[in-house]
DNA sequence: TATGAATGAGCCTTCATTCAT
DNA sequence: TATGAATGAAGGCTCATTCAT
């Protein structure tokens, strides 16, 4: 990779940090090419060499924060020693949870992120990357399934109908403690979790044993 | 009510019914006042003797349409010959399956509602009416409770998960056949629903039977 | 008429000023709406409740000076003595030179009025007038045919013929002295101006002579 | 002509047949020159190692298209078995005619020329030609004048008044049929045409017949 | 000769809101 | 109560040109 290249790697990267910045700080609307580039210190013509429009930095800037929600999950979790060990249930849960704790951390990201995201935009996130490191979270998904002794009917409803809850239960709990604390609504929430997991659940694959 | 009183009335109706047939076809943020007025038949400064700014307009407008959504459900079925025979199991699903019809037949309104609505607002919606004929659902679904003879650990929380849940995997299934159809989502949506609201359930209250 | 009404004339008039004053400056493409509307002391807003864009009030300034050249011909050649005795080639003669020498005192507004102008804007130009006084030169030609003693075949496209060369011609003359002065050419264009009509003149028309 | 140098002329070639591509299908000023380039296969910088700017690359086109015009109509013409027996004013016909034939055949061109043409930049592309086979149509002219038994005042008016009047007349017919169709118009045209000429055409030449 | 990333002034236009009438 | 002319900041975006490579 020339110094050039990197260069212009170095730049978009700078440019989708400060508009995040100004995303998660005073929302996407009010936020204008020209706070960004100021901020990122090119000129504004610069901004369009990189992106589309506004638009478009958004959307990559989804993707990329979805996936590292994801990695970031992942990657902590396989640390665990017990890991290996769990139920894909259980593994579920515990990626729902890390997300979770994340984004309780990093509201900003939160209300970015539930406010502009959509179902087709997230899956794009968790197939195809925008940076190099970002990782494809359909990949971890599948091993899990696979590693699985049970069968599972619609794996992708499955997620979808998990993530639609998360996500709308999240962004109401944490931001505004609607219709109670983030604490409170857990075990519900992971219960329902579960629930819809088992609902999933089909027989032993052939020559498994649970 | 006075002759005047009645004009007011009117013209704050004509302009929620203008406003929201440009909400809906173009979107609220390249919907002008402009706009609304010009459909409206009145001057520009008269829109801001009805509503403090846009934002006010849209608020009021998603209460009044959400709340048309229940009051529309509600009165249906209540005129079903079963209605007082079914557990509040059966009542809840009919009534997400009526409003999910409803909003499968207009998914400008779908559209609408989903990217303004938050459950803060939506709670607000359901209790308190803009329109004089608004129906309160808060006092439906109380009686719901009341009618069933089990008792509810956290019915608004229950109530909560099953509305996230269903916001917003109808507005992937509908606008946009993702993951898959409503029709195919439909028996997972329902069954998951039916997992959250028996997993609430608690004991049959005291001197009632099932 | 109104103070308001009043008001707004006068607003929409020196819009037209300060933007042709621009336009024969520097030129219509350098000419731009912040030059024009702080000229004029107005906000930019305003340009817009007035004129749809820079190409409209770029039309109505045309119509407005081209109907202004011949207003002023007319008014002018219509006070010497012997004007109601010339016969038709000299009067149309006459009007062109005082066109022309207008334009040569004005050869900003030549300028801009070569540029910009299309026959079918100035025919727009010659019959519909935009502001109240701007005369209708398409009645005048037409009287002159009236007054003729002879019949004339085909006169739109007899003036035409006229005005193509003129425009022409005096655009190169004038601006350039390409390929000669103003002076010198005066002869050979009027002559063949004379040349253009005499061939569209036709027989006396019965019951008159020459 | 070395190697390199053929390299060179060919990518000017190609950067004016793109340009000029672009200019008649959208016009000048809605050309950028990266529209230029990439259509062109050249880098942005290097359209500056050729023309001096967009005007330079226009002016340049308007002297080879007007060329060609010209080459195209002598060449054509000098093939017909009886043109060395044409009088002048019957040449002079011919030519404007398969002139117009060229432009009525293609409407952008003639838009492209007309907009932007002027005597001045008209007589250089007589005169100078840009590529090496341009003709010189000013050669062609004296020759016919030389051919002509007939004095000639004044020829490059009389050129002159021809060429303004035939390129306003031809613009408004044929892109507009304004006032008439070019086939209603070219009856009055090319008799106007021939009173232009014979106005000018003087004695016979000293030991010439007619 | 050739490249193409970077520039940044400048463009036209929109629009929520105000206020004198 | 109602009007609608006026505002002017702010917006997104383009593009001719330069210059380090």
């Amino acid at each position: 990779m020339g110094k050039l290249e990197i260069n212009k790697r170095l730049k978009e990267s700078t440019l989708l940090n400060t508009a995040f910045e100004h995303f998660t700080t005073k929302g996407f609307s009010k936020t204008s090419i020209s706070d960004i580039v100021a901020s990122a210190g090119v000129a504004k013509g610069t901004f369009y060499l990189y992106f589309k429009d506004k638009y478009d930095i958004r959307n990559k800037l989804i993707s990329h924060k979805s996936s590292q929600l994801f990695r970031t999950a992942v990657s902590t979790l396989e640390r665990s020693p017990d890991w290996e060990t769990l139920c894909i249930e259980e593994k579920i849960v515990r990626v729902i949870d890390n997300i979770i704790e994340q984004l309780n951390a990093n509201q900003a990201l939160l209300n970015f992120i539930s406010k502009n995201l959509s179902w087709g935009l997230f899956k794009n996130a968790l197939t195809s990357p925008v940076l190099e490191d970002d990782v494809n979270f359909a990949d971890v998904y599948e091993q899990m399934l696979e590693d699985s002794p049970y069968m599972f009917r619609d794996p992708e409803t499955m997620l979808f109908l998990i993530i639609e809850l998360v996500s709308g239960a999240c962004y109401s709990a944490i931001l505004y403690q609607e219709p109670c604390s983030l604490e409170q609504l857990k075990p519900d929430l992971y219960g329902t979790i579960r629930l819809i997991i088992r609902s999933h659940q089909g027989e032993l694959k052939p020559g498994r044993s649970a």
